[in-house]
DNA sequence: AAATAAATTTAGACACGGCTAAAATAATTT
DNA sequence: AAATTATTTTAGCCGTGTCTAAATTTATTT
């Protein structure tokens, strides 16, 4: 006597799920403020929702000390994820979609995707294993692919290194990324490491790019092998 | 300083301005009970959403008398009929998902398409005039392509026609047509027509088919042209 | 350690879009 | 024409997810 009733989760829901899960990945702890900027809700709206998705055990919440997903609710946001990098995907692939725009977009379709469309899109796509800015995407089954990498500002120069991935937080970076030619799979020479929290330099298509600490924060890598 | 503020509606709001070109469509008259049924709410829950909708000028309302759309509420329903028509026939296209489906994911995803999206998908399926069932797909500026088509009942045997459009209310009935190859511009000849309300017989790839007058009722053709 | 600042929670309100039950109006029978 | 039935509207309620203002707790300064 089970009680697995497939219940409907709300679009909100769903986006608090996922943004836990997100702050989870890259920050570790996840504050209500936290929550309350990613969503664009002020901190007592997410208060008020983290009181219902833990009585609804989707998370795990110690008064004033923050939030983590239980299994069942990194199930769910894993799923959530998952729509949206393949969304992101396909609408590059299927659609031209800029990559700098697919990111938007998918924040819509991610809530509306059925099962059966997930399953065509990654049948279409080939089994895919990262998005366009080469987040990994979850697999059906809620594992996730495990990569290693570290951020571009990390390499010690001389070396060259592959992208790996870049965050699609800012449209206007992934512009920026794309007029240089600088996309996931790329492969490039750290050239040099400037002090002071200067730039690094890198050279790609026998060019050289002067990117800030900023932008290459943002930026994920990992050793060539040649 | 005209007011032209782009306001993002709710899926309620569209959905009942939808609803309200649909039944004026195909039943002229447009009461509260009909939109009850159709959006599967109460008839008190219409008249609550009614009157919001007149406030905003989106339909116009005579108590006790029923519903008619505005220009300005038109031209929204017609941009959420066309969505989902292009939608539909996407799907299909692009995805494979079989015609008695696709009705059922448009419902979805017609809510969350961006005019950029509406118009690749437009251009990848060749700017059509038509989804998977015959439905012609409002154009871009809120025009509506006519076409002459009568009902299957209605035509006298012996006639050779070309099938129109067949209505999508019933996954059943798209599945039962199917499975004879009964799709829009497919072309049968009409063999005859059985009195008291019997069933309508066709021909079509060699074979004869008899089609009960309900189901005839929800297929629409015209005279085929030799 | 006390004072101040920052983060979090509580309390109470609101818009939305649904509901039921009862009242009002229109349509149909008798 | 009166009575009955069907439709529509009103009145009042509820759940969701947001908000602001005030209270509480935790963290940081002094």
């Amino acid at each position: 006597m089970e009680e697995r009733e497939e219940k409907a989760l709300s679009q909100s829901i769903e986006d608090y799920l996922k943004a836990v899960y997100e702050i989870e990945t890259s920050e570790g702890k996840v504050s209500t403020s936290a929550l309350s900027e990613k969503l664009g809700v002020s901190p007592a709206s997410v208060t008020n929702m983290v009181k219902k998705l833990s009585e609804r055990n989707l998370i795990a919440h110690r008064r004033y000390q923050g939030v983590a997903l239980t299994t069942a609710g990194r199930k769910i946001a894993l799923e959530v994820v998952r729509h949206h990098r393949l969304v992101e995907l396909y609408l590059k692939e299927a659609l031209g979609v800029p990559w700098d725009r697919v990111h938007q977009e998918a924040e819509k379709w991610e809530h509306v995707l059925s099962e059966d469309l997930e399953d065509r899109m990654d049948e279409f796509l080939g089994y895919p294993v990262a998005d366009p800015h080469g987040s990994p995407i979850p697999r059906r089954d809620g594992t996730m692919p495990v990569r290693d990498c570290s951020s571009l500002v990390e390499m010690e120069p001389p070396v060259q290194v592959k992208v790996v991935e870049v965050s699609d937080h800012d449209p206007e970076l992934l512009r920026y990324l794309g007029r240089m030619g600088l996309y996931p799979e790329t492969e490039m020479t750290v050239v040099s490491r400037e002090p002071f929290k200067g730039p690094i330099v890198v050279e790609l298509t026998g060019k050289e790019y002067s990117i800030g600490r900023n932008a290459a924060e943002y930026i994920m890598v990992r050793k060539a092998v040649n």
